[in-house]
DNA sequence: TAAAAATACTCCATAGGTATTTTAT
DNA sequence: ATAAAATACCTATGGAGTATTTTTA
């Protein structure tokens, strides 16, 4: 059986003659006899009866025409759906990220994409830094929003975000209402960090920050997410650095304060697979960098 | 796009190494490249990634993989239903009947039919006689259960039961313990019968067999439907004459007494259309013809 | 008898084979 | 250097065309 007799089939099936299908299919009498023989020959059924004067379907061949309708649409589908693929129109794109993208424009950012790219399933997966390096190495995951200083090979970056650090402090704090602050005026001040476990790059950062400061963080407590420490704070239990784009999403009693002096950011990279076939991961690493301004809107520092 | 192109793809797909797939395809490995050149171009994506070390199927490739697959094998599914159908293994089969025949053994004949041929949606409607003739010549349905004395040219005919007309009395009637009856006994009372409406071949047997017994029904009552004649008579409310199978399906109030002198047989005859293509219905038409001693288990006369 | 499907026969497009080249590790 | 895919070229199967025959309403 080939697609072509199915067409032919289908012509004859609704013409019911074989002079005005040959005719439909551009094609001489002769030849659609001898296809609907063969046709009929490789299933095995007569799919119509005919002599010289009428053509109809028989019992089999009515019951051939909707599955033959079915097997020429659906290749036509598959063969879109692979052009689909290989354009980043259709398939699907694992995306890793950690929580504080969630505060800094990714939702938007990839609805956006999502609406741009209707027929693309995203799957999003908040984790950490270093747990998006291991599933990007193991291709589970195309794409992934982490912080980290350095990036194993095989894997491109885009800086898609900036921020500074700012001190996080309960309203009530003696800073509270300060325009900036010193970080050594929070030496002995119970901090508030995220565990080691989940963000080392940042843990080992604020400890190495306050050493430069003159003092040894007192940690008060280690919470498993940015949103955690932040309700800690909140709660006048402690102090925190922090990226600025938290503020955004911070509970009342929480106040945030520029630093002075500490011109450390957060950069937030955008990994995926450097020479991977995926359209769709290409295209999304695309909108990311062209949108880097657009929608991560916080103080641009020099990028590296 | 063909069907080649998709089982050549597939195997590739699987091997992942053109010589190996070509050879499971017993075919060289030259044409199984150009094959995939084709299907790539008619899809218009690239569906592996290829260098003389490593095939790797892309992602446009990875998403064809299923769909090439459901296309065989619908394709398949297919063909095959097509010559169920032309072997009356599958398809539907529309079949009528008049309400004596669910006392006739119809049902478990029907049943057994069903269970060799699984596939066949069979689809049965309690139709009168001339119904079923109007909707046998409209094709609406297949084979039909009838009374009828004469049949339309283009049906034909195959006789699956005989059964003597009984008298169905109420068993407070003054004849009920009698072994025979005669019908002249039966001048005056009051009978219940079919409405001419819904069997007038029936109907008009019936006047017909009374007259010639000397004299006219007294007509009481007129049904609807074989069952509400006896359900009438079982509660004392008129006698009436019956194919003799609806003893089997009678309530508690009714008694059956054999005729005296009365030949007259009821005869049910399974109808269908001449030179119709519809394995199926001669299927069905066969084993009723093969079954008629087995289940229509009523007194055989001699059939005309 | 006439309209239409089937058959006979020819031609050429193309699927597949063999030999060879290119390519990437 | 070598294994493997791509290319070049050839052969032959078979799909489509033209001419003709067969069929049946």
């Amino acid at each position: 059986m080939e697609f072509r007799h199915l067409r032919y089939f289908l012509a004859l099936a609704e013409e019911l003659h074989f002079g005005r299908a040959a005719q439909r299919l551009a094609i001489s009498q002769p030849p659609l006899s001898t296809n609907i023989q063969q046709l009929e020959a490789s299933v095995g059924a007569r799919l119509f009866t005919r002599n010289s004067k009428t053509v109809q379907l028989t019992q089999a061949g009515q019951a051939l025409v909707p599955r033959a309708r079915a097997l020429l649409e659906q290749a036509a589908q598959a063969a879109r759906l692979a052009r689909d693929v290989s354009e980043g129109m259709a398939g699907s794109l694992q995306v890793g990220f950690v929580g504080t993208m969630l505060t800094c424009g990714l939702p938007a950012l990839v609805q956006r994409f999502q609406q741009r790219h209707p027929a693309l399933r995203l799957t999003l997966r908040e984790l950490s830094s270093s747990e998006q390096l291991l599933e990007l190495m193991h291709e589970r995951l195309d794409v992934g929003f982490v912080h980290a200083t350095r990036v194993p090979a095989g894997l491109s970056r885009v800086l898609v975000a900036r921020q500074p650090l700012v001190a996080c402090l309960g309203v009530g704090h003696a800073l509270a209402r300060a325009h900036r602050v010193r970080l050594k005026d929070l030496a002995g001040e119970p901090f508030a960090l995220v565990s080691r476990v989940v963000s080392p790059d940042y843990h080992d950062r604020i400890i190495a920050l306050c050493r430069e400061a003159g003092f040894d963080v007192r940690i008060h407590c280690e919470m498993r997410h940015w949103l955690s420490v932040v309700s800690l704070v909140a709660q006048g239990m402690g102090v925190a650095l922090v990226p600025q784009s938290l503020a955004s999403a911070a509970p009342p009693g929480a106040v945030f304060v520029p630093l002075e002096g500490v011109m450390d950011s957060y950069d937030t990279w955008c990994l995926s697979r450097e020479g991977r076939d995926h359209a769709a991961m290409r295209a999304f690493v695309e909108a990311m960098r062209d949108s880097q301004g657009d929608v991560f809107t916080n103080p641009r520092l020099p990028i590296a």
